[in-house]
RNA sequence: GGAGAGGUGGCCGAGUGGUUGAAGGCGGCAGUCUCGAAAACUGUUAUGCGGGUUUCCCCCGCAUCGGGGGUUCGAAUCCCCCCCUCUCCGCCA
């Protein structure tokens, strides 16, 4: 949520910079500006209103105890004429105040200064750590090798939940919970994190808090009490969403919240699925692991004083690539344009992978520093010292990292020409000691 | 799921219709005292929005006692709905 002090002070440049973001915002500026005039306006009026029927009540009170009631008579019509004032002028002002509100939610955060400006074109690529690289043999893709070495299951997924869904197996289903275990370790370990295990299904606040909500209702699964007992409780528990990453709870860990002094910064780390409705996208786009309803990630969340946002975007970008150094795949770190932000950020970093066989760059993470947009929508802020006034938090998360796409490269990079699956060192231990995937003595049959 | 109790400021806790945005205590902060500290004493100590002044200094107003609605000239206080917490029983991974 951007303040609508900065709107009100200088709605041209915040029209500017929106405008970097996509071209149906400056109209939105505009009224909200009006909007905000209009406003405060009628808060004037409705407060003198309530100021005389306060003063006036407070007389009545007196003149009760004196026993002077037909004075207090007169006086009680005089507070009912105000009141049915006021009345008017608070429905005024509640729909001012309510529209302000829905539009101020639907703009996007500006973007910091040292974003590129524009769409896909302007992507700069930061750095490149390895290289993309080839296989000297004609290699199979994460389909065929997941299929071949029975660790993923398509066909049963399809059959259970349906397409974008998988069964991982055997080994598969252990190259999880490695590669999880493993981020885990080294973000708490190496890189100071706290684990927090979240819920994965929350109230509509805390996609509110994050910014999904209520622009990107489409993008998230909407679950729902059965009708049975919404009929029998019509304003009790009405719906949930399923968390479209672990940045939507644990962002909202603190909602509402005023941090006392020496809280910041807190640096948590959690594991969830991930779902999300990808709606649209099938074909190339969609095959094997590449975009799924349900997925696994690791999350980094930090909430820190506002002078230390630029910094630690930095360091959790660094703290997510350290992972895929230890994962040994060839990345690069894309510096996001404007247009291609997601809503809440101010200023992204994506990490992509190199999948040899695919030949393609895929996004592994992302990381983003929203400033104090999220903080605003959320409500959360923090004292420097124990009589400070309270300050918005900054707020900041990086996928460290998301799964499916890390498994698509060290299934393609990885493979040797028998077929089999080499594993990093770093993750062998996590996989009791497993150095190679190779096909099971006994697969579990996949059947179409 | 059944029965009961309760939600007031950073915390504890008073308050059942009229200067109560809220007594009292604890904690925090500042000051006095002290070589320093403790104790004691004094003062201060919620958040948001708005107006004025003006720029971070103050003044003024409004709202907020779990949330929403209602009664009333006036609600922390009365009524209704909801949410949450706790206790007991039941059920269950």
């Amino acid at each position: 949520m951007l303040d609508r002090k900065k709107i009100r002070d200088d709605p041209e440049l915040i029209k500017a910079k929106l405008a970097t973001r996509g071209d149906e915002y400056a109209d939105i500026v505009d009224r909200i500006f009006q909007l905000d005039a209009d406003e405060r306006k009628a808060q004037v009026e409705l407060d003198g209103l309530r100021r005389e029927r306060k003063e006036l009540s407070k007389e009545i009170g007196r003149l009760m105890k004196g026993g002077n009631e037909a004075q207090a008579e007169a006086k009680k019509k005089t507070v009912k004429d105000i009141n049915e004032k006021a009345a008017a002028v608070e429905e005024h002002f509640n729909a001012i105040q309510d529209e302000r509100v829905s539009l101020l939610a639907i703009l996007p955060n500006l973007p910091d200064d040292s974003v590129p400006v524009g769409g896909e074109e302007a992507r700069q690529i930061i750095k490149e750590h390895g290289e993309e690289g080839s296989l000297a043999f004609e290699g199979n893709d994460h389909v065929d090798l997941a299929t071949a070495l029975n660790l993923i299951d398509f066909p049963a997924a399809g059959r259970v939940s349906g397409s974008g869904f998988q069964f991982y197996v055997g080994l598969g289903a252990e190259l999880q919970r490695a590669l999880i275990n493993l981020m885990l370790d080294i973000h708490i370990g190496e890189h100071g994190y706290r684990e927090m295990r979240p819920p994965f299904m929350v109230k509509p606040e805390a996609p509110f808090g994050t910014g999904q909500l209520p622009k990107f209702k489409e993008e998230m699964y909407h679950v729902f009490t059965p009708l049975e007992q919404v009929e029998h409780d019509p304003a009790g528990h009405p719906d949930y969403y399923l968390v479209p990453t672990a940045e939507v709870p644990v962002c909202n860990y603190y909602r509402g919240c005023i941090l006392p002094p020496e809280t910041l910064p807190v640096k948590l780390v959690a594991y969830t699925p991930c779902w999300r409705v990808e709606a649209g996208h099938y074909g190339h786009e969609a095959r094997g692991l590449r975009r799924v309803h349900e997925f696994d990630k690791v999350e980094l969340v930090v909430l820190c004083a506002p002078e230390e946002s630029d910094g630690f975007l930095e360091r959790m970008t660094g703290e997510a690539e350290r992972v895929l150094e230890l994962l040994e795949l060839p990345y690069r770190r894309v510096l996001l344009p404007t247009g291609d932000m997601t809503f809440a950020s101010a200023k992204t970093y994506d990490l992509d992978v190199f999948a040899v066989v695919s030949g393609e760059w895929l996004e592994v993470s992302s990381a983003s520093n929203t400033g104090d947009f999220q903080s605003r929508r959320a409500n959360i802020r923090f004292r420097r010292d124990a009589n400070a006034k309270p300050e918005f938090v900054h707020m900041l998360n990086a996928s460290g990292l998301a799964l499916p796409r890390v498994v698509i490269a060290l299934l393609e990079n990885n493979q040797l020409e028998d077929g089999t699956v080499t594993v990093p060192d770093a993750l062998q231990k996590y996989m009791r000691g497993i150095e190679r995937l190779t096909p099971p003595e006994n697969p579990l049959p996949f059947l179409d």
